[in-house]
DNA sequence: GATTATTGTCACACAATTGTAATATAAGAT
DNA sequence: ATCTTATATTACAATTGTGTGACAATAATC
């Protein structure tokens, strides 16, 4: 895996700088944003594996964001550690209700920064980022990058798989073409919306290649006419 | 899905059509409005997916309007980006008890601006916390865009479901062919009355074509004779 | 550096949906 | 009963949305 990108939050300069300095000497990415809306845009553009949210954000929009962020399926496993600068037990009752994943309280050290970052990311990626994903006898396997059908190894291109590891990992919901965009190509591509079509044919195509199986894979993803794809179970 | 509509309320013309070119260029649609009350005339008939209203309209009626917008069940969710010349933090604060979505001040930047829009637009679009709707065995479940009887998928053209989806969040009230033209449609198509008539007639179809349910679901969208339609649980 | 795989886009084929007009049926009014 | 008006139903042509194969450009691999 490439370097995990963290995205800072904080309204104020310096911090971003000297974060973004001490995460760049530690081997991380870094992209940074100043307020809550910058953040959910970046969070939309640059996919970042860990977020550094200040929990004092100008009109008290730093918690907003972190709860905004945990609440919303697609983004509630990204994991957060907050920046506060005071130490009141309050805030962290009230940031562990909201779900964040850890918290530094400033003044802290790059190395404790740093530290903390590491465990989280090693937490969150032990988790579920690994972990095989399952439907009948379809599986996909991000560790070893793999999908098989019935055992045997199904041939598609890094952009199916990450679409295909999408619609298994939100299953059930339908998604517009831009829904999926943002997903798998970031949000800062711009996209034909027909290539995403190609992409689903694609994906389709590569799932229905495996023979003689019970079930014809390609079935599962959906076309909603209309409002976009879905991944389903049920029949259509 | 084609490209948002953004309503500008704003009383100076140069200001409408800097944002009306700013937002073109940016993909989005654009409407615009003069005073509050013609900006209520255009969401019914534009159906906007966002509003930008500036605060200081004549006579104050920005902050009235939005409160209206926020307080009308049928608008409450359209979001608002409220315009603001002050940056006080009273306005602020007003406005987020108003329940606006967002605050830019001017003068901003058009990508200030774009940014916003599109951070509120994929918010309230990404956060579909819309519950499934059920009425005994007929169940209408926005996030997966399926209708069901049973657990029996029934199927039927967008336009129906749209249809469906507004009696069922309405029930036992009568609509008018206008009214539900205006919700279903939107205000600036024209159609020929009939048509209307047609679209019920194809939704009860959909509703009827499951077999051997206990109950037939096509009777729950009644005729109201000179009136219109209900959807309603009780017999007609 | 050559070869191969992948990607995004286009053009066209195909299918579903849409709105309307024409006609049939039902419900009130006289 | 008959007339009048409102709604139901059917069929159809136009429109819109999606599927598909081919292609050139780019990126990855050897």
């Amino acid at each position: 895996m490439s370097d995990p990108t963290i995205l800072i939050v904080d309204d104020e300069p310096a911090i971003r700088d000297m974060i973004g300095i001490t995460l760049d000497l530690a081997g991380f990415n870094s992209v940074s944003a100043e307020t809550a809306h910058q953040a959910h845009v970046a969070i939309v553009d640059n996919r970042p594996d860990l977020v550094l949210l200040d929990w004092m954000l100008p009109g008290g929009s730093g918690i907003e964001l972190a709860r905004r962020l945990k609440r919303d399926e697609l983004t509630s496993s990204l994991p957060i550690i907050m920046l506060t600068a005071k130490t009141s037990e309050d805030n962290k009752v009230q940031g562990l209700d909201v779900g964040v994943d850890d918290y530094v309280t400033k003044p802290f050290s790059p190395r404790e920064l740093v530290a903390r970052i590491k465990a989280v990311l090693r937490r969150s990626s032990g988790n579920q980022q690994d972990k095989a994903i399952r439907v009948f006898d379809l599986q996909l396997d991000p560790s070893s990058h793999r999908i098989t059908i019935e055992d045997t190894p199904v041939d598609m291109g890094p952009t199916e798989f990450k679409l295909l590891k999408f619609f298994m990992s939100h299953q059930e919901k339908v998604f517009s073409r831009d829904h999926i965009q943002d997903q798998v190509w970031g949000g800062n591509v711009y996209l034909e919306e027909r290539t995403i079509d190609v992409h689903i044919r694609r994906l389709r195509k590569a799932l229905g290649s495996v023979e003689k199986t019970s079930i014809n894979y390609a079935r599962l993803v959906q076309t909603v006419r209309g409002a976009g794809y879905r991944f389903s179970v049920k029949p259509a």
